[in-house]
DNA sequence: AGAAATCCTCTCCGG
DNA sequence: GAGGATTTCT
C-alpha cells in the first residue's frame, strides 16, 4: 500500500490519509477525484482502521459505485470489498428500509415506483379529487410534489406555504399521493431519501444504530445533493463525524432535481474543523482543451473561481463542424471517427459522442449503424421502461406485494382475460366500502354480487396470483419468472403475433429471463425477488453482456459526468437545445455548467458540431449555433477548411431573420428575453393591426410556434409568433 | 369487451 | 412523433 501512495500527487496523499474528522475535497475536472475516493477507501480497509461493512460510499449513479468497487479490489485484492456499502443514495436506502420500514408502517416487500408510475398514479388521485388535468398538468404537479420531497417538505407544510393556484392543487393531491403510496405499500423514488429522515424522526434508536455502524462515510458529487440527501448524510456522521465529501462547484448539473450547491458551499459551516483540499491540477486534457473549458466556465457569475492548470501539452485545437441538418451532422461524426481511426490508429472505444436530449441518439444510432461502426448508448430509453418488461415487472411487483393496486390495476387484464373497465370500477367501489385492498376484495368477490361470468374470470385470475406466490416461497426469481411466462402465455402471444415489433419484445422478455437466470445463480435465498426488483427499479442501464468491449460511446452529457475520452464530439450545439430554452440566467448558468462538463470530459481532441436544421417535433426548424461556440476564443478553433475561426471571420450565419453576434463581449453573456418568451394562454397582447386580445392558447415551439388569439375587435386569428411581433400587455 | 383509429398534448436532464 | 385519452368499430 505505501508503495501505492506514491501514484499520488502530494495533496491528493493528504486528502487520502487524513482519515479522522470532516474533510472537503474541492476538485475540478479530471483532477484525480475518483482516484482519491478508490484509494482512501483502499486505505481505510487496509489499515485496519475500519472493517468494509463499517464505510459507507455513496454515489450518483451506479456506474460509478461498480467502477469504484472494481478499482478498489484492484487496488487490493479479489474480495476486499465484500461488505462495503458502496452505492447510490437510491439504492443504498432502499436496502436500508427493507431492513427498517416495518417500524414506520409499511412492510419489507414494498414496491418501488418509477416516475412514470408515480405519474399515473397523480393522474389518478388528481382524478378522483375532481382536479382537471387541463387547470394543472399532472407533470407540473408532480414536479411540484418532487421538488417538496426533495426539500424535505411533508405534505402539511408544503399545504401551509402553498402561495399560487398550481401549489393549492398540489398540495391536495401530495397528500392524497402519499396516502395512496402507503396503501399501496410502495415508494417512489423521492421515498427512499425522505423515508429514512422519518424513520429516523420517528425511532430514533434506529439512527443510533446506524451512526454506531457507519464509521466512515464518503459522497462523490456532493454538488448535486439536494436537502434531503444532505440531511441524511449529516445524521448518520454525527456519531464518528467522519464525513468525506468530494465535489465540484463547476460541475453542478442536477439543480433541477432539488440539488442545492449550498450544501457543498457551506459545508466548513456544519464542520468549523472541516480540513479543506483543493485540486486543481488536471491530469486529464490538453492545454488547448483546458483553456476552452476555463473560458467559458469564467462567463459564470456565481462560481468559486479556479483555473484548471494541466500538466499536459497544447495538443490539437478544437475543430468545429458545421452541418446542413442532422443527418449531415451525423454522417460527419461517423466520417471523421472512421478517418482518425486510420490516420491516427485510434479505436472505436477511444471515442464518444454526447448530446443534450436523449431525442437526439437516434438519428446518430441509424447512422453509425449505416457506417457499421460499432456504438453502445449509455442510459436512452431504458430497457425497463419498455411495455413488455413493465408489464412483467408489474407481475413480479404484485407477486411480492398484493397491496400494490397500481401495479394489479396494470396486469388485471392483461393478457385480456375480461375483466374490463367497468367491472374494475365495481370492484374499486366494492373495496373501498370494505375498506380492503382491491386485491383482498377480489379474492372474496362472491359475496358481492357480481355476474357469473366477471366471478369466474377473477377466480381464474386470483388462482394465477396465488399460483405464483407459491412458486416465489420455494424457487428462485428465475423459476417465478418462467412460471409467469408460462401461465399467462406472454412469450407465446407475441411469438404469435409474429410481427417485427413483437418478436423484438419476444426478445426483450427473453433478456429479462436471463438476467433473472443470473441473477438466481448469484442469489441464492428466501428474498431473492425483493433484491431483484430492487436492482431493476434502480438500474438506469442493463448491463448487457457485451461481445466486444470496443465501441464508440453515445450518451447524453449528464450521464457524461464522471467519464473521460480520449476524442469527444458534442453535438447539437445549437441555441434552443444546448444551451436549452432557459429564461432566467440561472438556468443559463447551469446550462454553461453542462457544457464546461461536456468539454473537459476530452483528453486529447474536442469536436464541436452544430447543424443548421433540425427537426423538433416533427418539422424541420432553422437553428442558430450556440453562444457557447462563440465564448470559447476563436483562435484555438479550427473549421473544416482548416483555419481557425478568428483567421476566416466571415459575417456569421443568418437565420430567422435574427442576425448572430459575431463576437461576444468578455464578462457574463446573458440571453436577451425573446418578444415571445411570455406568451402563454390567457396573456393579454396587442397586435399592430388587430389591437387588443388574448392568448387562447400556444403551439409548436421554435419558429413554427403559433398562438390561437381572441382579439376584441377582429375574433379569433391564429398567427406565427415569429412574424406577429406581438406586444405583450401587464 | 376489446381492438383500432383518432385526436390531443407536450415535448430536457435521471435514480 | 410518442404516449395518453377518447372515440369508433367489430
Amino acid at each position: 500500500m505505501s508503495d501505492i501512495f506514491q501514484q499520488l500527487s502530494g495533496v491528493q496523499r493528504d486528502a487520502v490519509q487524513t482519515t479522522e474528522g470532516p474533510v472537503m475535497v474541492l476538485a475540478g475536472a479530471g483532477s484525480g477525484k475518483t482516484r482519491v475516493i478508490t484509494y482512501r477507501i483502499a486505505n481505510l480497509i487496509e489499515s485496519r482502521n475500519a472493517a468494509p461493512h463499517q464505510i459507507l460510499a455513496l454515489t450518483f449513479t451506479n456506474k460509478a459505485a461498480n467502477e469504484m468497487r472494481q478499482r478498489v479490489e484492484q487496488l487490493l485484492y479479489q474480495g476486499s470489498t465484500r461488505g462495503l456499502w458502496i452505492g447510490t443514495f437510491h439504492s443504498v436506502f432502499a436496502r436500508i428500509l427493507r431492513n427498517y420500514i416495518h417500524l414506520i408502517g409499511y412492510t419489507s416487500n414494498f414496491s418501488i415506483y418509477d416516475s412514470d408510475d408515480s405519474k399515473s398514479l397523480i393522474r389518478q388521485v388528481m382524478k378522483d379529487l375532481g382536479i382537471s388535468t387541463d387547470s394543472v398538468a399532472p407533470n407540473t404537479v408532480q414536479s411540484l410534489i418532487s421538488r417538496a420531497k426533495n426539500d424535505f417538505v411533508l405534505p402539511a407544510q408544503f399545504h401551509r406555504d402553498a402561495a399560487d393556484y398550481n401549489r393549492g392543487k398540489a398540495a391536495k393531491v401530495y397528500e392524497v399521493y402519499t396516502q395512496r403510496l402507503k396503501e399501496n405499500n410502495a415508494l417512489d423514488f423521492d421515498d427512499l431519501l425522505l423515508k429514512p429522515l422519518e424513520l429516523f424522526r420517528e425511532v430514533p434508536a434506529v439512527l443510533e444504530q446506524l451512526q454506531e455502524y457507519f464509521r466512515y462515510i464518503l459522497i462523490d458529487e456532493y454538488q448535486d445533493t439536494n436537502k434531503a440527501q444532505y440531511l441524511v448524510a449529516k445524521q448518520l456522521c454525527a456519531r464518528h463525524r467522519n464525513i468525506f465529501v468530494v465535489g465540484d462547484d463547476a460541475q453542478s448539473i442536477y439543480s433541477w432535481r432539488g440539488a442545492d450547491i449550498s450544501n457543498i458551499l457551506n459545508f466548513t459551516d456544519d464542520y468549523p474543523d472541516a480540513k479543506v483540499f483543493k485540486l486543481l491540477e488536471n491530469y486529464r486534457s490538453t492545454r488547448t482543451i483546458l483553456r476552452a473549458a476555463n473560458g467559458v466556465i469564467s462567463r459564470n457569475s456565481r462560481q468559486i473561481r479556479k483555473d484548471l492548470v494541466s500538466n499536459k501539452g497544447d495538443g490539437e485545437p478544437l475543430s468545429l463542424l458545421e452541418s446542413f441538418n442532422e443527418k449531415r451532422e451525423a454522417d460527419k461524426v461517423g466520417e471523421m471517427i472512421r478517418s482518425l481511426k486510420l490516420s491516427q490508429q485510434r479505436e472505436y472505444r477511444d471515442f464518444a459522442i454526447f448530446y443534450r436530449t436523449n431525442a437526439q441518439s437516434r438519428v446518430l444510432e441509424d447512422i453509425l449503424r449505416m457506417h457499421r461502426i460499432p456504438y453502445r448508448i449509455f442510459g436512452s430509453i431504458s430497457f425497463y421502461k419498455r411495455k413488455e418488461i413493465k408489464d412483467a415487472i408489474a407481475y413480479l411487483r404484485f407477486i411480492q406485494n398484493d397491496q400494490d393496486t397500481e401495479s394489479l390495476l396494470r396486469i388485471i387484464n392483461f393478457p385480456p382475460r375480461k375483466i374490463g373497465d367497468k367491472s374494475i370500477q365495481q370492484l374499486t367501489e366494492y373495496s373501498r366500502v370494505r375498506g380492503t385492498s382491491l386485491y383482498e376484495a377480489i379474492k372474496v368477490a362472491e359475496s358481492g354480487g357480481f355476474q357469473a361470468r366477471l366471478l369466474n374470470a377473477l377466480g381464474a385470475f386470483s388462482d394465477l396470483v396465488e399460483k405464483l406466490k407459491l412458486v416465489a416461497l420455494e424457487g428462485s426469481v428465475y423459476d417465478v419468472l418462467n412460471s409467469l411466462y408460462e401461465e399467462t402465455g406472454l412469450l407465446r402471444l407475441l411469438k404469435e403475433e409474429n410481427t417485427a415489433e413483437s418478436l423484438a419484445r419476444h426478445e426483450n422478455l427473453q433478456e429479462l429471463l436471463s438476467m433473472a437466470r443470473e441473477f438466481s445463480d448469484h442469489h441464492q435465498g428466501a428474498n431473492g425477488l425483493c433484491e431483484f426488483m430492487n436492482d431493476i427499479a434502480l438500474a438506469s442501464d442493463r448491463e448487457a453482456a457485451e461481445e466486444t468491449d470496443n465501441y464508440v460511446s453515445l450518451m447524453t452529457v449528464h450521464a457524461a459526468k464522471g467519464l473521460e475520452f480520449p476524442v469527444v464530439f458534442i453535438t447539437g450545439l445549437e441555441e434552443r437545445l444546448f444551451p436549452l430554452n432557459c429564461f432566467e440566467n440561472e438556468e443559463l448558468e447551469e446550462e454553461r455548467r453542462l457544457f464546461y462538463v461536456a468539454v473537459t470530459r476530452a483528453r486529447e481532441k474536442l469536436f464541436l458540431s452544430w447543424s443548421k436544421s433540425r427537426y423538433l417535433y416533427g418539422q424541420p426548424q432553422a437553428c442558430i449555433r450556440s453562444m457557447f461556440i462563440d465564448e470559447i476564443d476563436s483562435d484555438i478553433i479550427e473549421n473544416e477548411g482548416g483555419s481557425t475561426l478568428s483567421e476566416s471571420r466571415v459575417p456569421r450565419q443568418m437565420s430567422n431573420g435574427r442576425p448572430c453576434v459575431p463576437q461576444v463581449p468578455p464578462g457574463p453573456t446573458k440571453r436577451p428575453a425573446g418578444p415571445q418568451d411570455g406568451l402563454k394562454k390567457g396573456v393579454r397582447v396587442q397586435h399592430a393591426m388587430f389591437g387588443p386580445g388574448v392568448v387562447r392558447r400556444v403551439q409548436g415551439s421554435g419558429s413554427s410556434r403559433k398562438v390561437v388569439i381572441t382579439f376584441r375587435n377582429s375574433g379569433d386569428k391564429t398567427l406565427m409568433v415569429e412574424y406577429a411581433n406581438l406586444k405583450i400587455m401587464p
